[in-house]
DNA sequence: GGCCGCATGTAATCTGTTACATGATTCT
DNA sequence: AGAATCATGTAACAGATTACATGCGGCC
């Protein structure tokens, strides 16, 4: 139920460090991790309403002089929970490694750096696996057209993971 | 305004060879090119109903015996215009590439195998630039996070323009 | 009798984007 | 005076997926 809607992690990767309100979460999609996954101020409202009716998230609101009220959404042990088991595990399709796993990585860098080396190693193994089996699938076939979409399927995959070893390393200094 | 909906362009594709009705053109959709980029039934019955409306497909009614009546549709001299100019065209964006540029190949080869080796080319082209354009960037940035996300994308981009090279090559035998 | 294949379509739902509405303050 | 910043939210629209509705014939 959380699996769609993938952003939410997102914001709840932000409300880790401290608490904010949605419009200071937007600013952060406009900017930072958000030049990669934008989302629009709408639809931040939305998520945010989403996390606060499944638990995830808490807001008291906050009236200000001169200014319009705030409402100021703050983490709950089990959004806690959920950000953590999210963070902590690799993408199983490679087309999320674009946005998903680059957003983990960037969250890991904030809260546990320690934790960078076993994700890149967990999904360089994810993908591994993937790649293999495009190859075998790609062995076993016969069609022309077929065999030039799984080549672009391996060549894509095989670049990922290229860069999850230069990663790797890069993390490792 | 046919930019969105891009499966119009399959469907148009298809009808190139001979005309169908929609329950045929489904089960295409759920063998052959459709492995790559399916859409669900009701999908195709709504294209359809679209591309009539701006006349680039035009229907007829066939009624069976022990059947039901089926809509057989055929493309129309303005369909036959939008699509050979798609075809003709490479894909501006990296991650068209993945499902429009493949069908476009796919179509090539059935309407006008001269024509690919020229396709690949301009597809060369605009990947070549794409990747310079982000090697730029990446040169004046200065944030950790975002030469991360650049380097992810170059890899992608030169794995691409290398399948591209395989393509042109095979193509060429 | 029940399921599968043929053949069409509408309706509901989900997700995301764009536009609209409000309203005070500060900057140019 | 007009634009931008701060701050929230609803409403409308666009696109895709899923479910539902219909109805006959053949197979097990």
């Amino acid at each position: 139920m959380m699996s769609r809607h993938p952003q939410e992690h997102v914001i709840l990767g932000l409300l880790m460090k401290e608490e904010r309100h949605g419009y200071e979460i937007h600013h952060y999609f406009s900017s930072g991790l958000g030049r990669v996954w934008y989302a629009g101020r709408s639809q931040i409202y939305a998520l945010l309403k989403g996390l606060e009716m499944t638990g995830k998230v808490a807001s008291v609101v906050e009236i200000q002089d001169n200014r319009p009220a705030k409402k100021v959404y703050s983490i709950t042990p089990e959004g806690r929970e959920t950000l953590l088991s999210w963070v902590y595990g690799p993408v199983q399709k490679i087309r999320d490694l674009r946005l998903e796993f680059l957003a983990k990585l960037f969250f890991m860098r904030e809260l546990e750096p320690s934790g960078i080396a076993e994700l890149i190693a967990k999904q360089i193994k994810v993908c591994q696996k993937h790649l293999e089996d495009i190859k075998q699938l790609d062995k076993v076939c016969h069609d022309e057209f077929d065999h030039l979409v799984f080549q672009f399927k391996i060549c894509q995959t095989e670049a990922i993971l290229t860069w999850l070893q230069a990663c790797k390393k890069y993390f490792a200094h």
